[in-house]
Formats: C-alpha cells, sequence, structure tokens
DNA sequence: TGTACATCAGTGAACGCGCGTTCACTGATGTAC
DNA sequence: TGTACATCAGTGAACGCGCGTTCACTGATGTAC
C-alpha cells in the first residue's frame, strides 16, 4: 500500500479515535486493537505509528466521547434558547428513552464507561476526564443546590438497570418509573 | 495430591462458587479460571471436574451472590422486627456508606454485574437470576406504587459513579447527594 | 473387620487462539536540488 | 519545472503471554469381598 499523505494518515486517526469511542461505550475498554483497526478500514500493524500505547487510545477516546457530550448539552439549549428547564426536559426525555437504552455506541459516555473507569486503576487521564465531565453533567441537571448529582444518579441508574435487563418488560418499566420520577417531583 | 473425600470435593467446589461471587463483582466475569482456581487454593486443571464450562460458573456465582442478597434483605427486615420504612433505611444507609462503594466483593451484586449482563448476551441463567434479583430489590424499596424502581435507579447509579470517580472528592457528594435525595422527599 | 482394587478429585503440562506490541518491509508522498 | 531520493503511514508476520479447555497421570478414598 505504501505511504499515505499527511491529510489522509490524520483522516485516518481521526477515524480510528472516533471508532475507539464508539466500541468502548459499546463493548468496553476490553475491545482488541486489533478489532478497532480492522473497524476503522485498517491492519492492526499500523497502529503504533499513530498512539503510543492501547491506554492512550482510552484516554483520547474518553476525551472524544466527553466533548461530543459537552456538545450535547450546549446544542441543546441552544435549541431551546436557553430556556434551562426546557433543555433539560428534552435531556432526560432522550436520556430515558429506548433508543438510548439500544444505542450504547453513541450514547452517553458516563453511563457506558462507568464501569470500566471503577475497575481500571491506570488511565490517569482518562479518569480526570470522566470525572469532570460527572461534574459537568451535573451542573447541567441542577435545578436547585446540589439535586442535579441526584438527578444524575437517577438517569444514569435507570440507563445501566434498562440494559443490564434488556429483554425482560422490566426494562422498559425501570426507564417509564424513573422518567416520572424525574419529570414529577424532585 | 490424589484422591479427596466426598465432602473435602463438596466443600472445594462451594469455596470456588464463593470466590468467584465475589472475585466477578470486584473486578468482573472476565477474571480467569485460573485466577479463580488458584483464589481458591487449587489449581486451575481441577476446574472441569466440578463446572461444565466458565460460563456455567458464572450463573451459578450470580445465583449465590444474588441468594446473598435476598438473605440480606430478610435479616434486615427481621433486625427491625418488619417495620418495613426502618429497614429500607438501614439499607439506604448502608448501602450509599464509603464501606459500600470501597468492597464490590462483597457488595451488591445488582450494581457490580450491571454492565457484564449488559454486554453479555450468553449467561442465559445469570440474566434471568439478574432480572429476577432486580425486581426483588425494587419491590423491597418501595414505598407507594411504583416508586422502588426509581429509588434503585437513584442509589445504583449513585454506587456506580461513587465508585467511577473514587479518588475526588466528587465520589463522596454523589454518596451524600443521593442520600439525601433518598431520605428527604421521594 | 481386613484386604484388594476400582474410582475419581486434584495436578500440571499442553492445545489452539487472541491479546498488546515489535519489526522488516513496501512504495507513494514530500523535499532538496 | 523536473528529477532523484529520503521519509514514513500502512502492511503482515512474529514475539511472549494469558486465555478457556483437555488430558495423562497421581494416589487417597470408597467399595466389594
Amino acid at each position: 500500500m505504501g505511504r499515505v499523505s499527511q491529510a489522509q494518515a490524520e483522516e485516518n486517526r481521526r477515524r480510528v479515535v472516533e471508532t475507539a469511542s464508539r466500541l468502548f461505550r459499546e463493548q468496553g475498554t476490553h475491545v482488541s486493537v486489533a478489532d478497532l483497526m480492522k473497524a476503522s478500514g485498517l491492519t492492526h500493524g499500523g497502529f503504533y505509528k499513530q498512539f503510543a500505547s492501547k491506554e492512550a487510545l482510552i484516554d483520547e477516546a474518553t476525551t472524544h466521547a466527553f466533548d461530543e457530550l459537552t456538545q450535547l448539552h450546549k446544542n441543546d439549549l441552544e435549541q431551546h434558547a436557553g430556556q434551562r428547564d426546557a433543555a433539560q426536559q428534552a435531556l432526560i426525555d432522550a436520556y430515558l428513552s429506548i433508543e438510548h437504552r439500544d444505542s450504547a455506541a453513541d450514547g452517553c459516555p458516563v453511563a457506558a464507561l462507568a464501569t470500566d473507569m471503577a475497575r481500571d486503576p491506570g488511565d490517569r487521564e482518562a479518569h480526570r476526564v470522566y470525572t469532570e465531565g460527572v461534574g459537568d453533567f451535573a451542573d447541567f441537571l441542577a435545578t436547585e443546590d446540589q439535586d442535579g448529582l441526584t438527578r444524575l444518579c437517577t438517569m444514569l441508574g435507570a440507563l445501566v438497570l434498562a440494559r443490564a435487563t434488556k429483554g425482560s418488560p422490566l426494562s422498559e418499566e425501570i426507564l417509564t418509573a424513573a422518567h416520572t420520577g424525574l419529570t414529577t417531583t424532585m
């Protein structure tokens, strides 16, 4: 195949990070370098021309996923002309939808990567980005002092539980129950 | 080492299931058969004298963890002489404690195994037991119609998030926020 | 009850396979004249 | 501007290692007489 243009190389690198950010969310950070490269249309050997290690890619992919999340929140606010509660409600509706349950790959990284974060003490940069992302998300959801974190717990818990019980009617009940709990009082 | 008595063999088998139920919760079901056997004081070769496959052990270990959870709920109710709200409050206190965050091995299997359940479509029996356990837990937490599931979402979300952000002050804030949210209104 | 022997729980080496990573090679790209 | 050559992104075989699983072997246990 020979050498590839600098523009093409940059584009390839971007695609690997993008693919990793999706597959890590869908299947966890255990996804192999070979699978990641194949899913990006490349072979595994070239990986180390672009990344120092798999861990470095985990850091970059995590950052990428959280950048997307920040952008999503920003777009949501703009779409509702800065009306915070309308923007929050739209996000909650989407967050607790069956579509979100069924597409972890382009869904919330806070929910998708939580267990990987808890189990891998390494990936320092990924942890930093993750923790920052949790704080930002809670800020976005807050209505009065302190309840942003609680609301995030309920939403994330519901999403994680709905995914774990998928196939049973309970899965949909969980999404509905959390949605009701978040929209009525609280 | 030679053959071992039937009683000893049964005891060894029990210990493997017990060890697996702890290590799977702590590190996930990816823990290797060799590590599991070593942690049980045995060598890996004997595994298949007791279990048909690793998946069969996952099923058994999951069932074991959920049996323990059921027992915990029962004991909790007895300790509070059937006073449901006192029993619930005691459980919530323990669930959102730093001790529980730091000891996933003998902690809640609903939280510890959620991601493994969502990602492994196999392990049919484990899925059945898991889903049943979620329903039972929600029933235990319910105060009025339907809010058991929402409360479980909040508790589980808080535990998962606190574990993922461990090392940052946010981790403790999450536990406190969820505790406040669950004890005041809701 | 005591003895001979079959059973089988546990051992440790080995199987094929996939992991993260390395490396010699390739040939189109980028650069120096 | 055109040509010669160095660069280096991507390839594919290979590395040591750990995975789930298999198997010949061991010797104390359990059983038949």
